[in-house]
DNA sequence: CACTACTATTGACAAAATAACAATAGACAA
DNA sequence: TTGTCTATTGTTATTTTGTCAATAGTAGTG
């Protein structure tokens, strides 16, 4: 059988707003820690996203992204068991538009409640 | 001086998960009274969607969308002071997709929530 | 030592979602 | 009869996504 994560057993399964909170938990893990891509696949099950169901390739690229906008910086680590990592770590500007994108979950987070809400009140008992 | 949302004063402002939210809202608006894309503009601004920023056309295709998806109906309403107006209502499919859209919304609000409360722990006042 | 499996990263591409813009059209006021 | 407002539809370009393939090093197995 192969790794968990396997090439033809992981079919996606939509998940919808997913970059848009896949950023942010990248950016937040690399502040508490400096890290490499497959490692950040894993720690991502603590904010519910499967391991499993995600491509990899979706956290390269994100990772890769913040770089060329300045929020992180990487380089080569230090040779391990397997094959080259490439560490990234935040930088300070990385650090104030963690602050900013949680600003903008925050402000989220009350939207949705305020719609969870009025649909409790004024749709769901009629 | 041209009316609130000028073809030519509102340039959007790139929010981020708009089309994700919008559905539920129109949705929820329809599960409370039938109306048509204009009134449903003007109400989304409850939800801190600004009826200026956003461009009319995102609504109508959202609502075009979700016909062809079976959650509403439309028809031509009695004529009234303006252009003819495409009235929607929701149908019992639609309240069924409502709910389940509720559900992931508060899935996605919980989430949010466990990220924002990490930061605000182990990184905020580092 | 050939073979396979696993970790890790990168690249390319197809499909879908989105924003912006243009066009149409009725009604009414000047 | 022209201009403006409400209302809706259609088109197009761009961006964002998800998927898949390619590469590469290391370790374990027989």
């Amino acid at each position: 059988m192969p790794g968990r994560r396997g090439r033809g057993g992981g079919r996606g399964r939509r998940r919808q707003g997913l970059m848009g909170f896949l950023r942010p938990c990248l950016l937040f893990l690399l502040a508490k820690d400096d890290a490499h891509g497959y490692s950040l696949l894993d720690e991502l099950d603590e904010f519910g996203i499967d391991p499993g169901q995600i491509d990899p390739s979706l956290i390269y690229r994100a990772l890769r992204d913040m770089e060329d906008a300045g929020w992180v910086a990487s380089e080569w680590g230090e040779e391990s068991q397997g094959p080259q990592r490439r560490v990234y770590r935040i930088v300070p500007e990385g650090k104030t538009y963690l602050a900013d994108l949680m600003v903008g979950l925050r402000r989220r987070r009350d939207e949705i409640d305020h719609l969870l809400q009025a649909y409790e009140k004024e749709v769901k008992e009629e």
